[in-house]
DNA sequence: TCTCGAAAAAGTGCATGCAATCGTTGTGCC
DNA sequence: GGCACAACGATTGCATGCACTTTTTCGAGA
């Protein structure tokens, strides 16, 4: 078991640990409070548990994973209000986001940003939660790399991470999928007419919104599909 | 050299590399671009390569060292944008704590801030950089705990740090303490009303005024004095 | 049956060792 | 004299092993 590996790798093995544990984590594979054996994972992963061990005290540093000395790893757990404060911040990165795209987005970027967000009306009509869903992760990051400014990405990018255990059930309330698309297009439209102001209002509030409805559902879900995490800035 | 460690130490051997490394880095004591061997911080420390490589990994999670594959560790050297952007993110960041904190302070919150701010009108006057540096310090992190929120509080603090290398001649320049001074009684005065607009206005000018102070000074200083990283939200 | 305690089992924390990779120096060739 | 290439040295990446801590289990006494 020394040397080759099974299959083709990109990046140190810790890397690989980093995303293979972190994508577990926050597609709900692996629930908050869960043990994080560092043998089983080793065994899992078919690597010794060095870089096992590594890949835990990153995900810690990230705040994925939580690391009691001489207790072992768990899937972070998060008090009901870190959780708030989460999403609260979640609201105010967002706003910062739009406001920072409505002022320095270029024409290209707003074009596309407004070319995907009508094309995503058909998925309104057609109920497609799983197709929204995904046109709803690219809305927004084209919002975070929209305000031009690497730190306030990877800040955001990383709360993201954090949220997504907490919130995967938030299409599955019934008009959300309308509402979203209409608060979406609020958002679009100050960002056009380059009102920082206003597109910062409406992504707080949009966000505030999915704060309230993911928050009935708080904890716990099945997996659903495996998605690379983005937890670093690209 | 197994089991025994020479020195006294509090948590695992790990969380004291993260922090002694971290605050080397952070008090510019290894300067930006510096390469980090595993070997020499092992025997600087007394302890095997395994918690240095640890250290540094998360270390580079936090974004304060960088670490090419099979080409070692350096402290993470930012380009002058990225460093616009943590300034900028900075005074955003402060802005929501400060707007936050006029919102959310409890009376002895406010009134313990007033109290410091006042007394610190004579470090002014006395032209005590170091302690005035102190004091500083003390203020903004009174409204970063303010905000009342765990997540934000984090956030900033984090970013702060990875400022921290870059903004340490901040007060060197002339009638810069005085300045700051009024700038942070803008601040106060608007909390004491309970203005959260003005508060995040005035917070907001006063970073990007020291972001413009400490773009001069950019890189490389020598080391001063040691401090406690804090990195973590406590 | 319940409680307390000690021994065993499990699992983490760190040190060491070896293989793989990168950077460098020296040598041959153009 | 300059450039390409190969061998060497230095350093990283990971596996393994052992010591220590925590948890669990089992048994004795109340």
């Amino acid at each position: 078991m020394s040397g080759k590996r099974s299959l083709i790798r990109s990046g140190t093995t810790v890397d690989q640990m980093v995303r293979a544990i972190g994508d577990r984590i926050v597609t709900g594979f692996l629930r908050p409070g869960e043990k994080l054996d560092e043998a089983s994972l080793a065994a899992r992963f078919d690597v010794s548990r060095t870089p096992v061990r590594e890949a835990l005290g990153q995900l810690s540093a990230m705040g994925l994973v939580e690391r009691r000395p001489n207790r072992g790893a768990i899937v972070a757990v998060v008090t009901q209000e870190h959780l708030a404060s989460m999403f609260e911040s979640m609201a105010e990165l967002e706003a910062i986001c739009a406001r920072f795209s409505a002022e320095r987005m270029t024409s290209s970027e707003r074009r596309a940003l407004e070319i995907e967000h009508q094309g995503s009306a058909r998925l309104v009509q057609l109920r497609a939660e799983e197709d929204y869903e995904y046109f709803n992760t690219e809305f927004h990051t084209r919002l975070y790399r929209g305000a031009h400014n690497a730190h306030i990405y990877e800040m955001t990018v990383m709360t993201r991470s954090r949220l997504a255990p907490f919130r995967r059930a938030q299409f599955m309330l019934p008009g959300r999928l309308a509402k979203s698309w209409q608060e979406h297009d609020a958002i679009v439209t100050a960002i056009m007419r380059g009102d920082g102001a206003a597109a910062g209002n409406a992504a707080k509030d949009h966000v505030s919104i999915v704060s309230e409805a993911s928050a009935v559902f708080a904890v716990g879900d099945q997996p659903k599909v495996a998605s690379t995490m983005p937890v670093t800035a690209g």
